[in-house]
DNA sequence: CCGGATCCGTTTCGATACTG
DNA sequence: CAGTATCGAAACGGATCCGG
């Protein structure tokens, strides 16, 4: 139905973003990125979840090679490394908050605040463009 | 920001969709009940990414246990297991449709009819109820 | 210090063979 | 048809080490 069974060469479409997010912490990267304005290699080990360094290492480059983010240097302090979300991976806003929404209906221990739902739910292009400004910060 | 990091014991809800469906298979089981209508173990077994029998099964066993899933038997032939998808699983088709429009952005591979993807974006609300009654079959 | 790379014991995965 | 059992391969997690 929405892959075209009839072309045998071409892919599923949920295989695609599979390939590139199916795993556990590619995603949590992408969050940290998008919803808590983290921005460093330091940052992203902080998170609860509690990523090794050697994966997130290996996550940071795939996520790269993949062009979800992109890596720069603080003009600041050079020694310092910023990762920031590409369009391609500010792209996944959507996807994000549809994980949130389902979550927040049936994970009694998801503390979402109802407001924030609201608004995804009925405004969400103002949400995303938030999104978008906050992470321009 | 989207998790309320004041209360420390809340999780943040992309954590829950990811604990429950962030593994490379568990959502190509979805797509498959939801978009492919297979309802059976063989049935997964023959889409296109090739899982492993054990692996299918243990996937099977933990959708089921979070509720997403539910086994019945064949009304019509008893030996037949039949799975199919429960409110909490039809309620992933939204991010399942932010996947499939993510990738045919960003994936020259994925085939993905045109109309299907301008009824995914311009008429959620009527994409999901055709979802849904294509699932009743 | 920060941003990783390396090593290593443990867990999980995946392919195949096999069973009720 | 719907799964188990087994076993080698890969991934993970934790600790530690290294270069700027």
């Amino acid at each position: 139905m929405v892959c075209d069974e009839k072309k045998r060469r071409s892919k599923c479409p949920v295989t695609f973003a599979l390939d590139q997010l199916g795993d556990k912490w590619s995603l949590l990267i992408v969050r940290d990125l998008m919803f808590h304005g983290k921005r460093t290699y330091g940052e992203f080990l902080e998170s609860d979840e509690g990523i090794a360094t050697n994966v997130l290492a290996d996550r940071l480059k795939r996520l790269e090679a993949e062009g979800i983010i992109e890596k720069t240097r603080d003009p600041e302090n050079r020694r310092r490394v910023l990762y920031s979300l590409t369009d391609k991976g500010f792209d996944l806003t959507p996807l994000l908050m549809e994980m949130v929404l389902w979550s927040a209906k049936y994970d009694a221990d998801t503390a979402t605040p109802k407001a924030m739902l609201d608004r995804m739910e009925n405004d969400r292009a103002a949400f995303i463009q938030e999104v978008r400004e906050g992470m321009k910060i």
